[in-house]
DNA sequence: TGTACATCAGTGAACGCGCGTTCACTGATGTAC
DNA sequence: TGTACATCAGTGAACGCGCGTTCACTGATGTAC
C-alpha cells in the first residue's frame, strides 16, 4: 500500500474523487447555512459563502445550479438533520421519572435555542423564502411536517402519561407545541426578559392540565 | 376665496407645503411596507418602491436617510396603526355574550390573517432585521412590547369571565396568546390542511380550561 | 391685490459598486493498455 | 508497475446588470414689500 496510509499521519489523505466533491459540497452547504442565517438570502453573497467554506465562487456552480437552488438544497439538508437528535432527547425527558419533566422539556428547548443562534433566523428566511416562491412551498412545508410527524409519537405518549383526554389528536398537539415554542422562541430573541425561562413551562403545565380537565368541546356561556 | 374651493370639484386641491410632503411621506411610507413585505428588505429595490407610490427615487431621499432608515420608518409607522383597532375588536367579542367566545375570537384572528396577507411577512422582516441590526432591535422590541401592553387588559378581563385563578399574570398570558397565534398563523401560510380554521380555537379553550384548573404550580409526579 | 425673490419637494440622469453568473483554463484523479 | 490520454472539480478573472445614492435642476409654494 506505499506510503498512502502512513499511521503518523491524519489517516485518509486521498479521497475518491467522488467523495472529494462530497465533502466540498458538504462544506459549502454549511457555509450557505450560515451566511444566509447571519445575512438572509438576498444579503448573503456567493463569494462569501465560497470564501467562508474555503473555496472560490466557481465551486459553488460545480455543485449547484444557481443561488435559488443553492438555498432549496440547505432546506433539504437541514430536513433530516438536528431534529432526530432532538425529539430523541425529548422523548428522553419524558420517559425519565424527573419531577418536573414539562420544566426540564422547556429548558431543553430553550438551551437549544440559546446554543444554536442561528436556527431561529435561518428558520425564518425559509418560511419567507417559501411565502415567495410558490414553487419552494411544498418543499418547505413537507420539511415542516416531517419535523411535526416526527415529534407525534412523542407527544402522543406525553398525552397518555399525563392522563389527556383519550379523544385528543396528537397531530393537532404537536402542532400546537411546535407554534407555541417558535412564537416564544422568536420573542425571546428581541426582548429576553419577556420570555423567562420558565414560561414555556408554564404555557405547557396550562395546556396539559387543560387537556386532563376537558374535551375539545367545552364550550362556556355567561 | 376666488375660485380655490369651488363646490363641484374634490374639495381642497390645493394643499400647503407641509402637508402635501407628509401625503407623499404617507404614500411612500404605505408601498415600501407593501413592497417590503413583497421582496424583503434585500429583495425591494428604492425604485420600485419610489414608482409604486408615484413618484421618483430622489423623492425618497427628500423623506428619508436612506434604505434601512425607511425600512425603521416603516416599522414606526405600523407601530401605532391597525392594532389597536384589532384589540378593539377582540374586546368586542369576549364583551358580547355570544355562545362561543373563544371560537369566535379565533375565527376573528384567522379572518384578520387571510384577509392582510402582507401582515405575517413583513412582521418576519422586522424580526429578522432585528435580529440583524442591535441598534434597532430595541425599537422593535418596543413595537411588540406595545402591542403586548395593548392587548393585556382585554386578556385580563377574559380571565376573569373565564374563572381563572387570579394569580396568574396577564402579561404572561399575553404573551403566551401571541406567540401561539403567530406560530399557527405562520404554519397555516405553509400548508393551511395542517392548521384548520378551529385549531387555535381548540388551543384557546385547552389553555383556559388549564389556566382555570390548576395554578402554576401544577407539578406531576408519576 | 400684485410683483420679485427665496425656498424646497420632487425630478431623473448619472455614478460607482457589488452582485450573480459565465467560461477558458489547470492540475489532480481516473482509465486503458 | 508504468505510460498516455480523458475527465472533471475547482480556479479566478471577466461580464453585464441592477442597485443605492448623489446632485444639478425645475417649478410650484411661501414670503416680503
Amino acid at each position: 500500500m506505499s506510503y498512502v496510509n502512513e499511521p503518523g499521519l491524519p489517516a485518509r489523505q486521498r479521497l475518491t474523487r467522488a467523495e472529494a466533491k462530497e465533502r466540498t459540497r458538504q462544506r459549502l452547504l454549511d457555509s450557505a447555512a450560515r451566511i444566509f442565517a447571519q445575512k438572509g438570502f438576498g444579503g448573503a453573497s456567493l463569494e462569501e459563502i465560497a470564501e467562508t467554506a474555503g473555496y472560490s465562487t466557481g465551486a459553488l456552480y460545480a455543485n449547484f445550479d444557481n443561488k435559488e437552488q443553492l438555498f432549496m438544497e440547505v432546506v433539504a439538508a437541514r430536513r433530516s438533520r438536528a431534529t432526530s437528535r432532538r425529539v430523541e432527547a425529548v422523548a428522553g425527558i419524558l420517559d425519565d421519572d424527573g419531577a418536573d419533566p414539562l420544566g426540564a422539556l422547556s429548558q431543553l428547548f430553550a438551551q437549544a435555542a440559546d446554543r444554536d443562534r442561528e436556527l431561529a433566523p435561518l428558520q425564518a428566511e425559509f418560511w419567507l423564502f417559501a411565502v415567495r416562491n410558490p414553487a419552494a412551498r411544498k418543499v418547505i412545508a413537507d420539511s415542516l411536517s416531517d419535523q411535526a410527524a416526527e415529534l407525534e409519537p412523542v407527544v402522543a405518549r406525553a398525552l397518555e402519561r399525563f392522563g389527556a383526554d383519550p379523544g385528543v389528536g396528537p397531530r393537532e398537539v404537536t402542532v400546537i407545541l411546535l407554534a407555541l415554542f417558535q412564537g416564544l422562541m422568536r420573542r425571546r430573541r428581541l426582548d429576553p426578559a419577556q420570555v423567562p425561562d420558565d414560561l414555556l413551562a408554564q404555557a405547557l403545565r396550562w395546556l396539559f392540565a387543560g387537556l386532563r380537565a376537558g374535551t375539545g368541546e367545552d364550550r362556556e356561556t355567561t
